[in-house]
RNA sequence: GCCCCUGUAGCUCAGUAGGAUAGAGCGCGAGAUUCCUAAUCUCGAGGUCGCAGGUUCGAAUCCUGCCAGGGGCGCCA
């Protein structure tokens, strides 16, 4: 990374004349404008307090030594009010070109995780309906940060963790168990707090088919034996819809497992050897309030029944005592923002670090069909199922739209936009470079151009103006990636992606590749392997397809 | 009342461990195809970065207060 290069030639020289300076916080940037170079630093405006020289005068003692370096750089400027600018030489992109054709869907990989073990938890939804399209952000943004923790060097485990254990359980059970006797004929008073999806007919259609005996049996058994098949149809089509999402995991695990492995009741006995645990009113409450939690929380209610947080608790504990993981992500919806005191409180009860637990909130997904904005709420069952979506709009287009935006924001999806193939739909504008590419490359084979070998190609000869930009953005591919990485942001990708392909776009259509000059054209056509190289490992990140035609 | 997120072009949004004259896409207006994919390209118009203070050589970015929108403040998940 050049930028990186030039850090630490700038600390080198730094060091040569002041020796070593504490707290040295200076920026190497790209400017915005041309005039500045292809980067700057502020190296010396950060020095003044500390060296007894004007910047202008610090600056001049840098770059009369960093003048030396020409392979990297081709010219070097100050500017008041002591701004260094860097030009760099195309020299050094042409090596990269190098570097990119060589390493090819290798190229970009960093080591920033070096083997740190992490466990993303993402989805998660409770087993009590399908998802729905705020699920698919969650999961598209879930499955692109693995993807790009891997990139880095991360030991990624993915998991999904199933509720399928309490209250809400019993009342799905007796939902369906309602239907059940409704399509049996009989009149009945379905309540209001009850699940009132379509899917739950259907589920207990099944149920009928299955166990024609069902309504004879004992209400319990029967409302069990509904919950049980609920829970296992439910769950079979979530799988299903994230598959075909392109969406993996490692690992379901399960609520009730846990339980039944006794582990909840290992971790409360730790925290009660602990004395972080008290009754009050019959239920059992956790002292959360000692690790900065705004109140203490329950843990068993008072009918005996424990909460989600208990088995939260155990959960964690064993994501980090017992499995070992490094750092655990978990992805949530915005709206469980008020869960994550009493879970890091939880973890410090253990001693344990909880920087190392990174709770990752995802905004709101708003609709919009015919122009008009939809909330997705679950309660009023005015919400959009991931798979009509999908349907409707396709992988691609949905996960590109949901990873454009950041987690920070909420994102309206436009359906019409999203299904339209047009260049109002950005999706198609980076897969089509790419394709474009594949057909130069079908085009070169025609002319006889087929098994090319990179190393023996000069690409001296590519010096058009759009041909070094174009070499300038391929070079940015790693920052992007890092930057990306370090701070949870696939969408970093994706806007990269298309300036990158902007930029193919505009080149392609000043400059032919395949030209009368072979010298010529074997240089275009090492750009344009690096350009398709890169665009395909970028949306292989995003999850996103890269088509050879289209 | 308290907590979190957001407020940047007509619309949807990037840009926030401070940097120089604030960006993109869409939409709008005008153009480009005998030639490797027009799902493309070129040009143009479009801004008090919610408001007010503060920190400093320098603030969309950091701090404080306010305004507006969304979400959350259960012995639900």
């Amino acid at each position: 990374m050049i930028k990186k290069k030039i850090r630490k030639l700038v600390e080198e020289t730094v060091k040569n004349f002041w020796g070593e300076i504490k707290k040295l916080n200076f920026e190497v940037e790209k400017p915005k404008k041309e005039i500045y170079g292809n980067y700057s630093t502020n190296v010396a405006l950060v020095l003044k307090n500390k060296v007894n020289l004007s910047p202008l005068e610090i600056a001049e003692k840098i770059v009369s030594k960093l003048r030396d370096n020409t392979f990297v750089f081709e010219k070097i400027e100050i500017a008041p009010p002591g701004f260094i600018n860097f030009w760099i030489s195309t020299n050094y992109y042409i090596d990269n070109l190098k570097k990119i054709l060589e390493l090819k869907e290798e190229y970009g990989k960093l080591d920033l995780g070096k083997g740190k073990r992490v466990l993303i938890e993402f989805v998660s939804a409770n087993p009590t309906g399908p998802l729905h399209i705020g699920h698919g952000r969650g999961a598209a943004y879930g499955d692109s940060l693995a993807r790009v923790l891997e990139f880095t060097g991360y030991k990624v485990f993915r998991e999904y963790y199933i509720n399928d254990k309490g209250t809400q359980m019993n009342v799905l059970g007796e939902s369906v168990y309602l239907r059940a006797k409704e399509l049996s004929g009989e009149k009945i008073q379905f309540p209001e707090d009850h699940y009132k999806g379509k899917y739950i007919y259907d589920i207990a259609k099944e149920a009928l088919k299955l166990y024609p005996d069902l309504l004879s049996l004992e209400k319990e058994q029967a409302i069990e034996i509904c919950r049980n098949l609920a829970i296992k149809l439910i769950l079979e089509d979530i799988k299903k819809d994230l598959e075909n999402f392109r969406v993996f995991y490692d690992n379901w695990y399960s609520e009730d497992d846990l339980y039944k492995s006794g582990k909840v009741e290992k971790v409360l006995q730790v925290l009660r050897e602990k004395d972080l645990i008290y009754e009050k009113e019959g239920a059992l409450w956790f002292k959360s309030t000692n690790f900065g939690d705004e109140k203490d929380r329950v843990i068993i209610r008072s009918n005996g029944e424990t909460t989600y947080f208990a088995g939260d608790i155990a959960y964690h504990y064993e994501k980090f005592m017992e499995r070992g993981f490094d750092v655990a992500i978990n992805i949530w919806g915005a709206d469980h923002h008020g869960y994550i005191g009493r879970l890091k409180a939880a973890l410090q009860a253990f001693e344990i670090d909880s920087e190392k637990l990174k709770i990752i909130l995802i905004q709101m997904v708003n609709l919009i069909e015919g122009g008009e904005k939809k909330s997705m709420s679950t309660r009023e069952g005015e919400f959009l199922e991931l798979k009509e979506l999908v349907n409707k709009v396709g992988v691609d287009a949905t996960r590109f739209i949901f990873l454009s935006r950041s987690p920070d924001s909420p994102l309206d999806f436009d359906v019409d936009l999203a299904k339209s193939k047009s260049q109002e739909n950005p999706v198609y504008y980076v897969q089509y470079a790419h394709a474009r590419i594949c057909s130069v490359f079908e085009k070169a084979k025609e002319n006889g151009i087929d098994k090319i070998f990179w190393e023996n190609i000069d690409l001296k000869a590519l010096n058009e103006k759009e041909e070094i930009e174009l070499l300038k953005k391929l070079e940015e591919f790693c920052e992007v990636i890092e930057s990306a990485s370090i701070s949870f942001a696939p969408h970093k990708i994706t806007y990269y992606l298309l300036e990158i392909a902007k930029q193919f776009h505009e080149y392609y259509s000043k400059h032919r590749i395949l030209t009368d000059d072979s010298k010529l054209t074997y240089a275009r056509l090492g750009l344009c392997f690096a350009c398709k190289t890169i665009l395909k490992t970028g949306l292989n990140l995003l999850g996103v397809s890269a088509p050879e035609k289209m």
